[in-house]
DNA sequence: TTTTTTGCAAATCGTTTGCACGCTG
DNA sequence: CAGCGTGCAAACGATTTGCAAAAAA
């Protein structure tokens, strides 16, 4: 009975109450194009950047603005559904931020395959050397650069030395 | 007797010996406004940017071109003598690789004032880390931004809220 | 109707590059 | 003298912005 759910149920999920209510405490408008970029962001598995979340909205037929996409993108981080990290590259990367749960990155330099861990014990790490130094912790960004398992000697050191002094982090 | 240690002193500094043996190791030459690069940025004490830079040896009375101070401090990032982080600003800083130490950052984003720690525990970590992921680390990055101890409590909430969207990782 | 949003194209900004000339080895 | 290095100005690529038309409240 109930139509299979594709882009069009997106609009019920749980992000997109949270982006409305987030639109309208802050009086800003709920437009076709913030929903359906939000979709397409959910819809994604892993890591993209502006210019393939853009690409990506025109071939499933939508063509909004790069103007756009980056505006709507800022909203997302600003409220928190989406998270910037640029992932050793020098330009932004974003990821939907799926039930909150915060996480750092393993960056393998050879095969640009990037791995999620949560260790709460380096958490609490971060925590006491902020109490030692009196700092207030808004924010923190731990990315590990090297080679994964299937790269291990794989890799041409010095194309993979090259990478390392490019990282922007 | 001994001339008081200046600029000129630096000719034969330790940093300036590293870098000659680099340059002799890859077949390029020891010119002049390489050098005079190396001296300011270990005359340095803390974090800069390439803008900077080239505005210092300007005022020094030095006018190297921008493209003379990124080709040199590329080198001098591959060379190992400078660290490339970008502190959260969407383009490149650098700061002199005194000793060799590595260390994280604590970065207040209300006054951009910048902590060095080091941790052997949190090194001990991340090994502990690429170890269960069966990762090789080449390189990492901890940065941990909030406010620091004078800022805690006299930062504009809105402001630092914005700020902490628009790091870049 | 009022206010916000959009798309477009031009503008920005940090950084890189091609080329002709100059200097190092 | 054979290569590299330099300065210049133009090119670049990601991102931002001003503005007039279009859409939401």
């Amino acid at each position: 009975m109930c139509p299979t759910p594709t882009t069009q149920a997106k609009a019920h999920s749980a992000e997109a109450h949270r982006f409305e209510a987030y639109l309208r405490s802050k009086k800003l408008k709920l437009t076709g194009e913030r929903m359906e970029i939000l979709a397409a962001i959910f819809q994604k598995d892993s890591h993209f950047d502006a210019e393939a979340l853009h690409a990506e909205l025109k071939q499933q037929g939508r063509d909004i603005s790069r103007a756009t996409v980056y505006r709507t993108l800022d909203l997302l981080v600003q409220c928190g559904l989406v998270r910037k990290s640029s992932l050793g590259s020098s330009h932004a990367n974003y990821e939907a931020a799926h039930e909150n749960e915060h996480h750092d990155h393993l960056i393998c330099l050879n095969c640009n395959k990037v791995l999620e861990f949560f260790r709460p014990d380096l958490e609490k790490l971060q925590d006491d050397i902020c109490r030692e130094w009196q700092f207030k912790p808004l924010h923190h960004s731990l990315q590990i650069f090297g080679l994964c398992a299937h790269c291990v000697g794989k890799a041409d050191d010095s194309i993979i030395q090259h990478r390392v002094a490019q990282i922007h982090t």
